[in-house]
DNA sequence: CGCCCCTGTCCGATAATACCGGAAAGGTTT
DNA sequence: AAACCTTTCCGGTATTATCGGACAGGGGCG
């Protein structure tokens, strides 16, 4: 049954919000209709985040307000991981060319927590703290990879494993099989299981036990993905990059 | 009056998350002082927070999860101004060595957008999404100076005229005197009077009825922002970078 | 070691308050 | 100008957020 909480409330209020994100703004009756609520309920709670500056009004559209920014930066910023790694996605951004990428594992989710552009980058459609299922980005399965079976399982039982496109894993133990391979490699590949076209590398931020904190990844369009470069060249360096990432926290 | 809304519920679990920001984490009873609350209370707002994934808990202590990420960047890139100023601004950073600031004024705050930092630029407290008193800033005058006179002081009644340093302008009369003065110059500065040993100098961005849509800065130390390339070389450079945004915007 | 005190968690009763229907006011379209 | 859709306002009712209190887990100190 639909998760319980104790102050409904706030649920109803983070509800309106999310839905004014991915709608980037909206009426009172529409969100209504989205969230299945009467108007006046929403108006309600409209009013009061707006008062608390968390939305901003234009004309008769709420919209998410920079208040978030605060929030998000703090969130982010607090995790040792992206303070260190940055520098180095920009390099491996840099001297690929392409997209470079930072993920971490959070309430079972692959979080991107940064981005680099590379100089040949095509446009994606990935940005800072947007969440995704583990198992459908090379990022989350390496991370996934270097976690205890049992904790993989319970990101599954919690998200399940939907089929974004036709190349998803949506068998578990085709998953774990898959994990096996990533372990033994030492890294793991996507190929366009998430966006058409797009390859992508990706290996694993470990602590002192060999457990993931976070993964690297490099990603680009299939034709420039192949041959030596898709099999030695980038793989090197993401895990030498992976590997100075894990070094400075440990010195820091 | 402490401002009564509709759904307190709301309220008081988007309160905690604040403090969660301010201390960057904490546990159910130091929140619970902070509040001003039974822990009973506020542990049920935590584990719905927690449940829909907006805090996380590591141990006993709750902190904001990157899900504020996606609602800021969301709310960031929906201001036009940002996605168009942000080259500029990268290039007056790069141009003049220092920190670039781009500003918008948000419930009557002053609220930094982006934040460029220059070859030489010296370390700050500014980050993006910071909110500050309008008055206390050369962006934030910037932005008063080409607004109504009734929406100024609609911002200054709803925030006060706090004394942030010893050089804050904490009267009504001499700052809209203040005001005249930038309208006239075209650009403001701040002198050490939010940061001691930093000099600011800033420009609105206007539309097509010279309202200010957002200000650009550039702000040092001291002793590089004066003499001439105080009064005259920085100015032009950021009242240049002001109208190619100004030009962008309407041409999109 | 064992006590104490400060944690976090759980539970249930009660009073507060979030919720909702309904009605009014403002806008738009036909 | 009327029908329709908004958003906003209001007040009664029953839901539910709140809070005291009780329980449990540590950590530190004597």
């Amino acid at each position: 049954m639909s998760t319980t909480v104790p102050v409904k409330a706030a649920k109803i209020s983070l509800e309106i919000v999310e839905i004014l994100r991915e709608r980037n703004g909206a009426g009172v009756s529409e969100i209504a209709r989205a969230v299945d609520k009467p108007t006046s309920t929403v108006h309600d709670h409209l009013q009061t985040l707006e008062q608390e500056e968390y939305l901003v009004k234009e004309g008769t559209e709420y919209h998410v307000s920079t208040r978030f920014l605060q929030l998000g930066n703090q969130a982010r910023s607090r995790k040792k991981v992206y303070e260190i790694a940055r520098p180095e996605v920009d390099e491996l951004a840099e001297k690929t060319g392409e997209h470079a990428n930072l993920m971490i594992e959070e309430h079972g989710l692959g979080v991107f927590l940064y981005k680099a552009r590379g100089p040949d980058a095509v446009q994606l459609d990935t940005h800072a703290g947007m969440r995704v299922p583990l198992q459908t980005t090379a990022l989350g399965k390496t991370i996934m990879a270097f976690r205890p079976r049992s904790e993989v399982e319970s990101y599954l039982d919690r998200h399940g494993m939907p089929e974004i496109t036709e190349r998803s894993i949506t068998d578990r133990e085709e998953l774990f099989e898959t994990l096996d391979q990533v372990r033994e490699r030492g890294y793991a590949y996507d190929d366009e299981e998430r966006v058409k076209g797009m390859r992508c590398l990706a290996a694993p931020i470990t602590d002192q036990d060999d457990r993931a904190i976070a993964a690297v990844s490099v990603s680009g369009p299939k034709s420039r993905m192949q041959g030596d470069r898709f099999s030695e060249e980038i793989p090197e360096q993401i895990l030498r990059s992976a590997n100075v990432i894990e070094v400075n926290l440990t010195y820091s």
